[in-house]
DNA sequence: GGTCATTGTAAGTTATACTAACAATTACAT
DNA sequence: ATGTAATTGTTAGTATAACTTACAATGACC
């Protein structure tokens, strides 16, 4: 669907430039990270729709298998959120049975995420189609400039 | 607020190290983008607290400046945005009182957009503080590293 | 023991992004 | 030139995400 209305596009206006002017906002380093991440915010909602799953919730996802037990807080440290948004996404996901909520016994205040076999499964299938999405992220760059992208950026969010 | 609360943070919760374990989302190009973009949208939205103007809105005033009488679609376009989204934005600044809408004598179906004068007078005081978020944004690189940087962006929103 | 901080939760607001449908207008093919 | 298709703006409805405020339960600490 995607590819017939660029395609309809490019054949009903061809007359509208692919780069057309857009002023000085060109030299706004912040309106370019805007771009960039709304691009790939798209492409990675096509690549997950069958899936239907959000960067978010598969970051959360990944996160939780990665820490088994972590808090909400932690998600919420590791993912720059504030605790109510972070309760949104571990409410979808736990609404879509992927991850479970339990009592910590250690401190009564947490509660325990862990992935439930559900969520095991779907995380396994989003992560082949994640490796899909930064091929076709990474297809435009050298090895050397993904390391040096990666770098720039983490200079951006500590 | 925010340096009070960073504040904060750091004498009551010293046991929290910076730099948390994320795990194998790190190799996630994706990831870091999203990140970022996360860090400059918060920065951006302190820094415009006081304006009530968010990225979209400073983007679509900044454009429709650079081009007297462009059509929504136009806006649409150059920020990659569809048509519904680019009414909302439209719909804000315009109850803002910042630019109007007129139809376009050229074309019936199209509408001319304009600043008002008031929208001139914000726009002004925006750039003044997109010139400090972009200090900001910046003071992490040396200029040849923000010329790569922007590079490496565009390269990805085409 | 009392005070303060932390964590999860609920409720409400705002902005963004999308789809689907519709009306008015324009473009185009036969 | 007429009928069909495309474009543009618009409205309505949905979903996600980010934020604030408030509250309850629990833990930390003097």
């Amino acid at each position: 669907m995607s590819a017939q209305r660029k395609e309809t596009v490019a054949i009903t206006t061809p007359h509208v430039p692919v780069d057309e002017d857009i002023g000085e906002i060109r030299d706004i380093v912040g309106f370019h990270i805007r771009l960039a991440h709304g691009a790939v915010y798209r492409h990675f909602t096509e690549t997950f729709a069958e899936l239907d799953l959000t960067q978010k919730q598969v970051a959360a996802l990944w996160l939780v298998a990665d820490h088994p037990g972590i808090a909400q807080i932690g998600v919420a440290q590791r993912m720059r959120m504030d605790r109510a948004t972070t309760m949104a996404i571990v409410n979808r996901l736990e609404a879509k049975g992927y991850l479970a909520r339990s009592k910590s016994h250690s401190d009564g205040r947490k509660q325990e995420l862990n992935l439930t076999r559900a969520g095991r499964r779907t995380l396994a299938t989003a992560k082949r189609a994640i490796r899909q999405h930064e091929q076709w992220l990474k297809s435009r760059f050298t090895e050397k400039e993904v390391a040096k992208l990666v770098e720039l950026l983490t200079r951006i969010h500590q």
